[in-house]
RNA sequence: GUCCCCUUCGUCUAACGGUUAGGACACUGGCUUUUCAAGCCAGCGAUACGAGUUCGAUUCUCGUAGGGGAUACCA
């Protein structure tokens, strides 16, 4: 096998932050790269002067940085490579295919508009033919030129796509477009052959939207005279409506969901299911190295998907609940260190630090460590007495009826020193038995005397984790 | 307008031209009587439409409808 090394690439343009759509198309090049045991390049477009900006620059390495897809080369920027473009413009005005035009956009506009054309029609050619005498009169007048590549006329050009396979277009379609600016800057459709080919980049995977600019390209690739590389086409993400994914549909931003609690595992994971699938059945809860080896380009799907934030959190909760113990707690102690919870040498509990602590409070949550949002207040009454009490909890469980239950149950721990979980439950079921009532009528309203809620992990875990003489504290609180 | 792409449950998707069209999320119901946003089980639910090719189309071809993209001196 003397096969090329295989080098991919994405490209975004910094203007604006890290969205899903980007995201998603870095993450495909990203896994194939990985594995087939290529290169992956990051490369800044950022041939548009106006636009861009080192915020979204910045937002943008953040943003892949924090979705952990690792760069072999660059970032590039393209503004730092004009010479280049230049070399090969020059090269391409020596020979003719490159032209210079003198019409504004508005110029070519109104022409158009005149001629009864629609909104969007493109250039017109006005140019193609300039005679020196002319392009010496339009240089006299001060004017400045654009470089347009001409491009055939008839024919078509076609490419096999990796996702959409063959596509073709008649060559009468395609205008002839802008290569080089007046300010000398490169078009985005320039640059982008000019440094896939110097690149080495072998297999070109991007948006579906560059379909149609895909035949300029390759008229570029053959005004050069360069072997093309390969091409596939992403679909488009939409929205769950079926439009095209924006703000008005949430959180569009990469960074959004970090801030959501969105684990950066969970959301590569969901982004790879979002137009490709490792087939059969399951769930589709991936770790990144399995989507690293399950990753195939041949079933990524050609039709565009909606993104469903109801699938990504759970996709999120299955992450959150298999994470390592260590990571938990790193998570956990996030939540505690925000809101000033620390451990106090005074609690009756068997722990001796808030580490400790909080291992035990992890592993008796067990499935239900699911939400990051939720985590404070699953926390809170394990550090604190100012936990929120539920009113609805509070009024359906803590009532004239249950308050003598309650002190019962204080009384007994008080009085068997009740400790571990399993004191815990026999002072309950002892206390049940006495009343002759099921343990379930004291272990509700206790639920909510001691954590605020109707729902928690299991009431004598958590018992024995608050401790007994807080444990006192909050029943003989809630009786009253 | 023109060019191009797309179309399987509400959503993401699976299915050498031959399957009771499978799975996952969501939803609904049940179980779990120590609750639950945790767990388990079940149910609901799709091949856009119309032709054609074929013994047989989700699968191949054409048309229609719908959606999307491009038509920039943005990428």
């Amino acid at each position: 096998m003397s096969e090329k090394q295989i080098k991919v690439r994405f490209a975004p343009s910094p203007t604006g932050y890290l969205h899903v759509g980007g995201a998603r198309t870095a993450l495909f090049n990203w896994l194939y790269a990985r594995k087939v045991g290529g290169k992956f390049v990051l490369r800044i477009e950022d041939t548009d002067q106006e636009r861009s900006t080192e915020e979204s620059y910045q937002a943008i390495l953040r943003g892949m940085e924090w979705l952990g897809m690792d760069w072999d080369e660059g970032p590039i920027l393209q503004s730092d490579r004009l010479d280049i473009y230049k070399e090969y413009a020059d090269k391409l005005k020596e020979t003719g295919k490159l032209y210079p035009c003198y019409c504004t956009s508005e110029e070519v506009a109104a022409r158009n508009a005149a001629a009864g054309e629609v909104d969007h029609a493109g250039y017109d050619g006005h140019c193609r033919e300039l005679t020196a005498d002319q392009i010496s009169a339009f240089e006299g007048e001060g004017r400045e030129a654009r470089w347009r590549l001409r491009t055939p006329d008839e024919g078509t050009t076609f490419w096999y796509d990796i996702v959409m396979d063959k596509l073709e277009f008649p060559n009468e379609a395609i205008v002839d477009r802008v290569m080089i600016k007046p300010d000398g800057f490169p078009t985005y459709n320039f640059a982008v052959v000019i440094d896939d080919y110097l690149m080495g980049i072998t297999h070109v995977l991007r948006g579906d939207d560059h379909v149609s600019n895909t035949p300029l390209h390759l008229m570029v690739y053959d005004a050069l005279g360069w072997d093309r590389p390969k091409f596939g086409h992403m679909p488009m993400i939409l929205g769950p409506d079926g439009k095209r994914l924006s703000k008005r549909h949430g959180a569009t931003s990469v960074e959004e969901f970090a801030d959501k609690g969105i684990l950066s595992d969970a959301m590569v994971n969901y982004l790879a299911l979002l137009g490709w699938s490792a087939g059969g059945s399951g769930d589709g809860v991936f770790m990144r190295k399995e989507l690293i080896s399950k990753f195939s380009l041949k079933k990524v799907n050609s039709s565009p998907a909606a993104f469903d934030y109801t699938k990504l959190e759970f996709i999120n909760s299955q992450h959150l609940k298999r994470l390592e113990p260590a990571d938990k707690l790193l998570l956990s102690e996030a939540v505690c260190d925000k809101n000033g919870w620390s451990f106090s040498e005074t609690w009756q509990i068997p722990a001796n630090d808030r580490a400790n602590y909080l291992n035990k409070i992890i592993k008796v949550l067990g499935g239900r460590f699911s939400d990051l949002n939720r985590l404070p207040d699953m926390l809170s009454f394990f550090f604190t007495e100012d936990f929120t009490m539920e009113q609805e909890a509070v009024a359906e469980n803590l009532t004239p009826e249950t308050a003598p239950l309650l002190n019962k149950l204080a009384d007994k721990i008080e009085a068997d020193k009740s400790d571990s979980a399993e004191e815990m439950e026999a002072a309950i079921k002892a206390v049940a038995a006495d009343l002759d009532i099921k343990p379930g009528a004291i272990i509700h309203p206790a639920r909510v005397a001691l954590t605020g809620t109707t729902r928690s992990a299991g009431m004598y875990d958590v018992m024995c984790l608050v401790g007994g003489p807080r444990v006192i504290e909050r029943l003989r609180r809630a009786s009253k």
